[in-house]
DNA sequence: TTTGATACGGATAAATTTAGCCCTACTTGT
DNA sequence: ACAAGTAGGGCTAAATTTATCCGTATCAAA
């Protein structure tokens, strides 16, 4: 993790939105995590796009910021799982309804983004 | 602006949203409009902290998503003023509900986020 | 004892974003 | 003529994030 030289202050809420939820792969795996893909391995599958060592980093992200637990289950083979926190949980309703907006300008929004959308 | 070697997918309507909300100063800058803050000079001025080139820039990318008007009046001195496009208002709502889940978990996410919060 | 599964992190390269510097052009006022 | 205000972009450096590579460890099964 690195210190912005620059750094965002943190006045709006909505900053702070956007800290915990900055980083490429975040949202998917909240997203994962929440509709119970919950295991490592399980998670770098589905996310296979991703470099495994990302999501890894992100995760431990967002277990240092409170909105994931890590639980190591003391079994053998090793096992471990994460959950969504009560934070990470508060989040959902807004994940949802952000995700709302962006479904229903997605056809405006699409031809912005998209390299050939001009 | 660049394109992604590894794109993200869009197919979550809330990666549309980080899409286009994607840039250090952008929530500022739509705040800064909605809140009647609208010409280059202003935003300058209040957001003294950015460098003037990268709020010049991230307000291009703003208005080539769609989300803000740039209106040139055509009088000397040259005035600019920014204004939300239909698109942009429409993520007033989402902005001020995002905000206010920042808020309510402001003190946690505060010592989540800040380098000495640990 | 090798293969493959689980899981994790250091070190570094590549990609991307942000910041800084310098330049243009026009207008008003000194 | 010169300074200061309006607005804006090219270019490059610095900072930050993402990706790749390689190595660790444990356990199960072949």
């Amino acid at each position: 993790m690195y210190q912005k030289k620059i750094p965002l202050t943190l006045e709006c809420g909505l900053h702070l939105f956007m800290q915990v939820m900055n980083g490429k792969w975040k949202i998917s795996l909240i997203w994962s995590i929440y509709n119970g893909i919950a295991r490592p391995g399980e998670i770098h599958r589905k996310l296979s796009d991703a470099s495994r060592r990302v999501l890894d980093t992100q995760l431990n992200q967002l277990v240092d910021h409170g909105l994931l637990l890590k639980k190591v289950y003391d079994q053998r083979p090793l096992k471990v799982e994460y959950e969504l926190t009560e934070l990470g949980k508060s989040l959902i309703p807004v994940i949802k309804s952000t995700a709302r907006w962006g479904e229903e300008n997605r056809a405006v929004l699409e031809k912005k983004i998209l390299p050939n959308g001009g």
